[in-house]
DNA sequence: AGCACGCCGACT
DNA sequence: GTCGGCGTGCTC
């Protein structure tokens, strides 16, 4: 037999098949490691066939199988396959996403443990067992605990009743012991009892218009506390009852152990979590237990939309706005066109889920591509936060020039008085606190990159907080030598000092990209502040989702339109998305909760709405802006971006492709609707310097044009400058 | 990605 | 004369 190996090397030169033989019966998706030029690489096997085009005297034959199961089914592969088509990706790229990464080049494998039980071979009784060692007691409780247990792992028994004991009885030959696979199963400490919420009406209905349809792809809208997380449990649950499985997704960031605690209590060892938090062991295992059917239900971020399931029952995508679910990296995908394409191949429901749905979304539900369902309102009919707006510019002119409004303060008085607690929301972005002389007007800049640097008190230096490089705290102005600093805006440090001042008693937390560094400080200071060891929770983007802390009465948004002035057409979409997240933290419980957001534009729509929680209000006014002025979603934003160490490279490789380019808009005239070139407004990341070509393309050309695009930027001949394509880049810098 | 093959400068 | 620079091209 032929078979078609995908070598693991990620080069545009080897994306392509090679062909091998083998005596063995091998199937599509087995990894295999085959002799490629003079070296040994894993593989993948996708095809198998009688004849071949390679000359024979080239052929070799597969020097052999790493696994006895496959990693993929030809279902995925045509999933990989529609994957590369669609995103001009390599097929190796792709297959490197099914699996887990540790898995590749063996540096995981299979635990197995130890475990004892009575020995078969022994044709004694219990009693008479015990018998035969009634001068030893440890020996007599062990018997009998595995009696009554049966197979136990031989570490818990020596731990419980003493090695000797064990050893003892296996040497009598009353007890066998044998080599079990043991499955690392991560969070299988938190346990609990499972607290079933009986549905409301509205989400009752929710869940029966799901289920009444299967099939359908769906767009759920329930605002901040309208339970969609007992829905989703629920639709689970009977689909799962149903023979099919489930995958779900959640923004990486909510996937907390409080939510695996949810699923856990509820469906058991039935689900599996694959997050990057895992350890490789428990991620592999996690794995392993979904592709053996074990576990039927896939809880993950991004990439669990490729876990290794057949028979796919129901695809939920919670928070469908939240930008980690388009892969902005390497390789590059929409995960809800996987969800929708993985769909279609097992007829299964889609379901997406948002308090704010993206505009293309909910233009979808309006255009009838989605089927619209909605829980208005919050679960027992409790309010939702009241809004209040603070006018900074107003503040300032009354001499308050501080970073919190009169309001504000009130409303923390009043708050932390009652016992409750607070969240402080900024965003970090453009809000860091920079370094400038005060003579001269000298600013603290990153050498390898064109941004201003971030002071770090704590550790009394200046980071980087795009390549991560650190600088010492600078005492003297490197233009005019004067010592005199101002430091910029506020950043959550000083934030943390200014309510330590107005509120000595009062703890606070501070929670953002610089206090969780390791994996375990994030979920520590969320368990801190749930605890209620702390009153106030001061923190940045990672603050806004998904958490639940019913002790919480008043958010506080001290920046609420630092966002808006991004030049990018997203940039109001994404504080509206922002503002109502953040604005949903408040009042979850049977206390009513208040938000106030600062703001030096409180008559912007956005905040009007976003104050208002009028998402439908938001949706009209912006989806009309967008038609008016032709961005996504009625239009396509295409961009070229070069990078590379040498400038004149850079810009070399771009003319070319930009006079290709131009062939192209003369072709397609009308559907070009803007074509230019310029410098990135990230002038330089990481030594590299920044170019880029944008285009604005018409919906229904973007797929042909994109493919000739392909072709031009494919022949990329200029030694150190790396190209890429971005279909609707999630940022412009 | 690696690694061999191949054609030009400075060394024993 | 040969050692070695890294440009070019191939891998079933």
């Amino acid at each position: 037999m032929i078979y078609s190996v995908i070598v693991d090397i990620s080069n545009s030169q080897v994306d392509r098949v090679f062909d091998y033989t083998s005596d063995d019966q091998l199937e599509v998706g087995q990894r295999v490691e085959v002799q490629f030029a003079h070296r040994k690489v894993e593989g993948f096997v996708v095809d198998c066939k009688e004849t071949t085009d390679c000359p024979p005297e080239k052929l070799k034959s597969i020097s052999k199988c790493l696994d006895e199961f496959t990693v993929f089914d030809e279902k995925m592969l045509k999933l990989g396959r529609y994957m590369c088509q669609k995103y001009h990706l390599r097929l190796i790229d792709v297959l490197r996403l099914f699996l887990p990464p540790q898995m590749r080049g063996n540096r995981v494998r299979v635990l197995s443990r130890k475990q004892a039980t009575i020995s078969s071979q022994c044709p004694l009784t219990l009693e008479e067992m015990l018998e035969k060692c009634s001068r030893a007691p440890k020996q007599q409780q062990l018997l009998t605990y595995i009696a009554q247990h049966g197979a136990t792992l031989s570490a818990q028994l020596s731990e419980q009743f003493g090695a000797s004991a064990l050893k003892s009885l296996v040497e009598k030959g009353l007890v066998s012991e044998q080599e079990i696979v043991v499955k690392r199963t991560p969070y299988s400490g938190v346990s609990g009892t499972d607290t079933r919420h009986s549905l409301t009406q509205s989400q009752q209905n929710v869940v029966n218009s799901i289920m009444s349809e299967p099939g359908q792809k769906f767009l759920l809208h329930g605002v901040t506390g309208s339970g969609k997380t007992e829905v989703y449990m629920n639709v689970i649950e009977q689909v799962v009852n149903s023979g099919k499985t489930c995958i779900m997704l959640v923004p990486e960031i909510s996937l907390t152990p409080n939510m695996l605690r949810l699923f856990r209590n509820r469906f058991g060892d039935c689900v599996a979590i694959l997050h990057s938090g895992l350890s490789a062991g428990e991620r592999f295992d996690e794995w392993m237990r979904l592709r053996e059917g074990e576990a039927r239900i896939a809880i993950g971020a991004r990439s669990a939309i490729f876990a290794p399931l057949d028979n796919i029952g129901i695809v939920i995508i919670d928070e469908e706005h939240d930008s980690s679910y388009i892969s902005d990296f390497n390789p590059r995908y929409n995960t809800i066109d996987v969800a929708k394409y993985r769909c279609s191949q097992y007829n299964s429901t889609l379901v997406l889920g948002s308090a704010t749905p993206s505009l293309e979304s909910f233009l979808a539900a309006q255009r009838g591509q989605l089927k619209l369902l909605s829980l208005p309102e919050r679960i027992n009919h409790r309010p939702l936060p009241t809004v209040e707006i603070a006018d900074m510019a107003m503040e300032r002119r009354s001499g308050n020039k501080g970073l919190f409004s009169d309001l504000l303060k009130q409303r923390m008085t009043e708050t932390l008085e009652k016992g409750n607690q607070v969240i402080l929301f900024l965003n970090r972005r453009g809000y860091s606190s920079f370094l400038m002389c005060t003579k001269c007007g000298y600013v603290a800049r990153c050498a390898d990159c064109d941004v201003t640097l971030t002071v770090h008190r704590e550790d009394n230096e200046l980071k980087c907080h795009y390549c991560h490089k650190r600088y010492r705290m600078l005492t003297q102005c490197p233009e005019c030598g004067s010592s005199a600093f101002r430091q910029g805006k506020m950043g959550t440090q000083q934030v943390v000092e200014l309510l330590n001042a107005m509120y000595p008693d009062v703890k606070v937390l501070r929670m953002d990209a610089d206090t969780t560094q390791n994996k375990e400080s994030h979920v520590k200071i969320l368990t801190a502040f749930a605890n209620q060891q702390a009153q106030i929770l001061v923190g940045t983007q990672m603050i806004a989702k998904g958490h639940d802390f019913p002790n919480v009465t008043l958010v506080g948004i001290l920046d609420g339109d630092q966002s808006l002035y991004y030049s990018d057409y997203l940039a109001t979409e994404r504080t509206f998305q922002l503002l109502t997240q953040v604005a949903g933290r408040s009042g979850r419980d049977t206390q009513a909760g208040r938000v106030v957001l600062q703001t030096y534009t409180p008559t912007h729509y956005c905040l009007q709405l976003a104050a208002k929680q009028d998402y439908l209000g938001f949706y009209k006014r912006e989806i009309n802006l967008r038609e008016a002025s032709l961005f996504p979603p009625f239009s396509t934003i295409v961009r070229v971006l070069y990078s590379g160490e040498n400038e004149k490279d850079c810009i070399k490789q771009l003319t070319i492709h930009y006079n290709g380019i131009n062939d192209l808009k003369e072709q397609y005239d009308t559907d070009f609707l803007y074509l230019d070139k310029m410098r990135c407004p990230l002038k330089r990341a990481e030594k590299k310097y920044r170019f880029q070509i944008l285009m604005k393309l018409s919906v229904d050309k973007t797929d042909e044009i994109l493919q000739k695009l392909y072709d031009v930027t494919d022949k990329s001949d200029v030694k150190g400058v790396t190209v890429f394509v971005e279909r609707n880049p999630q940022n412009l810098s």
